[in-house]
RNA sequence: GGCUGUGUAGCUCAGCUGGUUAGAGCGAACGACUCAUAAUCGUUAGGUCGGCGGUUCAAGUCCGCCCACAGCCA
């Protein structure tokens, strides 16, 4: 029985650049398509873009270009050269505008159709061009659509219409029957969920005098087909253009954001169903990458990360791994540079490369380069590092990334407690211990390959470097759990590159108040804290580093804040804790300002506060924000209040 | 409003089908060592496992209610 192993990617919109949450999904797929490789696996990777619609017609009008070039731009230009950039191992990129893409995506249309599962409807309703389907009433907030620029318009269409709902209890019954389907578990409970219900049958026409940026429909000129089924049918397409659809698309794993569950969870195994083809095989859900702070990012908020910079500024090997072992796939995953940093030094360069560099050195010193005979392998080391692999495998295919490179970073651990407490340096000053001392320093190297092939899906490059460094050779999977394959005799090169350098200097971010930022160089000298910062809220001296700009502003949420109660500090007679009316919640804030205003003066006057300043514990207290004062000539503080009144909540600005 | 999930040490999180003194990493303190990228290794951190009640010989681990947060749906 040959291991197959199918791995597809959502394909991108190319309607805009690329952001992080394009470039997290596919490097949780190459991770997947390198470590089956490694492992054995007939292994097939496809990713691409997904390039018709009204709303690209419509950006490409915009920007005063032919849809196909506009798109061509943004797939070949963007999207593709990123993810090349970015080392993503994939074997084919598929654009839904190729022939043989549409080609295939006609041949299921006819025969869907002619087995009965399409039909002719008229239909009218509130349509948003900005998400490109019909809305509800009930959708619409401030009568717009969420997320859209202008209001729905109402549209009279005549469309054609896949019977999905006649799937619904099949696919109900074989989610049912099938718990590993659809990961992780919560994924597929919102799915059985949306299945109690009537789904109802699915558009997938538009008119094409409407929008012509489309394929159309076999047997009507008129129409082109709609995004759903044009877009799904790429992970079949590419592989019968290709002619391996009948060995790797019964083992089909799709990597996909939690934001386009119900497409592939509901609509994409009915169209499979009627079209009388194999279900894929598991659909990987993944949640979304989150700013810091835990909140979306948006350019908008200006929190947002950009790919090509932290790709240029850390590598693509540090990018590839932080983002597999900081994230899960069950829920949305704060991320950011300051978790980069704090990772890359600690497991990447102090674990892993000073590993490497300690023992490299070694064995020029002590060895004269040349790898040493080893005596028979019969230590912990060897025993737990050929076991490896049956430990992190499971933990790959249950698609729990973070751990599985956690326990080969333990391993590595244990390689430079191993080196420790064996002290080869001592072993070096007497003759009578060479044997000792090579066997040292063979079963390191030992150590050193067995993770560098386990890593390797997580730092391409490096695991490879890493070896390189040592004079060693590429290795799958199944090389680890032999001991002594490094051949003794070889010899390591002279010279070699730090393999991943440290980061000294941590960007400047100016981050919310003494926040969580993993404190992450620098480290031991002076960076004390400074605890009890008591932040007597006088003018704030910030960092005057030049002008800010009005996005920096932006992100300062200024709110009008009533004070509905206030009582000293139990544990310090500085501040003061304030209860806040703001609106439609309440907040409490620790203020330094009890040597200016008893509680009583301040109850029902009106503040201003800033809204979104993380929330930290002074003194054992919780502040959610801070209010804003001035001081005078004599050093007295003085709240800031409206000049006319405003309602608690109002925002300031 | 309905459904689902989350809430464990300062921070990020492990803890499968209930069972020894609740764990890891980071950060911090102290110590060891010098082959190494001021790296590594060890020790220490005394956390009501969100709250209340219940089942059980035994509960972060099961049940009920409540609180907070998130997501999905309406």
């Amino acid at each position: 029985m040959s291991k197959v192993f199918y791995v597809t990617t959502a394909i991108d919109y190319a309607n805009a650049a690329p952001h992080i949450g394009h470039v997290y999904e596919k490097i949780l797929a190459d991770f997947l398509a390198r470590w089956h490789r490694l492992d054995g696996y007939d292994t097939y990777f496809l990713t691409g873009t997904d390039e018709h619609g009204e709303k690209i017609a419509k950006a490409a009008a915009k920007a005063g270009k032919s849809p196909k070039d506009f798109v061509d731009e943004l797939s070949e230009g963007a999207f593709r050269a990123l993810y090349d950039r970015l080392g993503i191992s994939y074997d084919d990129f598929i654009r839904t505008t190729q022939e043989r893409h549409k080609r295939y995506v006609q041949q299921v249309l006819q025969r869907v159709y002619d087995a009965g599962d399409i039909y002719y409807a008229e239909y009218e309703g509130l349509y948003s061009v900005g998400s490109e389907r019909f809305v509800t009433e009930k959708e619409l907030v401030d009568g717009v659509f969420p997320g859209d620029s202008e209001p729905p318009v109402l549209r009279r269409e005549a469309n054609y219409f896949f019977r999905m709902e006649k799937y619904r209890p099949w696919l109900l019954e074989f989610l049912q029957n099938n718990p590993e389907f659809i990961q992780p578990a919560g994924y597929r409970n919102e799915v059985l969920e949306m299945l109690k219900e009537p789904i109802g049958d699915l558009s997938i026409s538009r008119p094409k005098d409407r929008v012509p940026w489309g394929i159309p429909i076999p047997w009507d000129e008129g129409h082109v087909t709609y995004v759903w089924f044009d877009a799904l049918l790429n992970y079949v397409s590419a592989l019968v253009d290709k002619g391996n659809f009948e060995s790797h698309w019964p083992h089909a794993w799709h990597v996909i954001g939690k934001d386009i569950l119900k497409p592939h969870a509901v609509f994409w195994p009915t169209m499979l169903k009627a079209a009388g083809l194999p279900l894929y095989e598991k659909l990987v859900v993944h949640g979304h990458i989150l700013a810091l702070d835990g909140r979306k990012m948006g350019k908008s908020l200006g929190n947002a990360i950009d790919p090509t910079e932290v790709l240029e500024k850390y590598g693509l090997d540090a990018l590839h791994y932080t983002l597999l072992r900081d994230t899960t796939l069950a829920a949305d995953s704060p991320f950011g540079e300051p978790v980069i940093v704090s990772r890359l030094n600690s497991d990447l360069a102090n674990d892993l490369g000073n590993l490497l560099s300690r023992v490299r050195t070694m064995l020029l010193k002590y060895c004269g380069g040349v790898l040493p005979e080893p005596s028979p392998a019969d230590g912990e080391i060897a025993r737990e590092g050929v076991s490896l692999a049956a430990r992190v495998r499971p933990l790959v295919r249950e698609l729990r990334f973070n751990h599985a490179l956690e326990e080969v970073l333990q391993y590595v651990r244990s390689l430079n407690k191993y080196v420790n407490d064996s002290k080869p340096w001592e072993l070096a000053r007497d003759e009578a211990n060479r044997k000792a001392l090579g066997d040292v320093l063979y079963t390191v190297v030992e150590g050193l390959r067995i993770a560098s092939v386990l890593l390797e899906a997580a730092i391409p490059n490096k695991a490879r470097e890493l070896r390189q460094a040592l004079g060693l050779g590429d290795y799958g999977v199944a090389d680890t759990e032999r001991w002594g394959l490094a051949p003794a005799g070889t010899r390591i090169p002279e010279e070699a590159p730090i393999l991943f350098p440290k980061l000294e200097a941590l960007e400047r971010e100016g981050k919310g108040q003494e926040g969580a930022k993993p404190e992450a160089a620098g480290g031991k000298r002076e960076a004390k804290p400074e605890k009890a910062k008591q932040p007597v809220p006088k003018a704030e001296p910030a960092p005057a580093n030049g002008p800010i700009t009005i996005d920096d502003f932006a992100r300062v949420e200024f709110r009008v804040a009533e004070v509905t109660a206030c009582e000293k500090h139990p544990q310090a007679d500085k501040l003061l804790v304030l209860q806040l009316n703001v609106g439609d919640h309440t907040r409490q804030v620790v203020s330094g300002i009890a040597q200016w205003y008893t509680p009583e003066e301040l109850v029902g006057k009106k503040l201003i506060l800033v809204a979104n300043l993380k929330p930290a514990k002074l003194r054992g207290v919780e502040s959610q924000g801070m209010i804003l004062a001035g001081e005078d000539a004599e050093g007295r503080v003085v709240v800031v209040t409206p000049e006319k009144d405003l309602p608690p909540g109002a925002r300031v600005r």
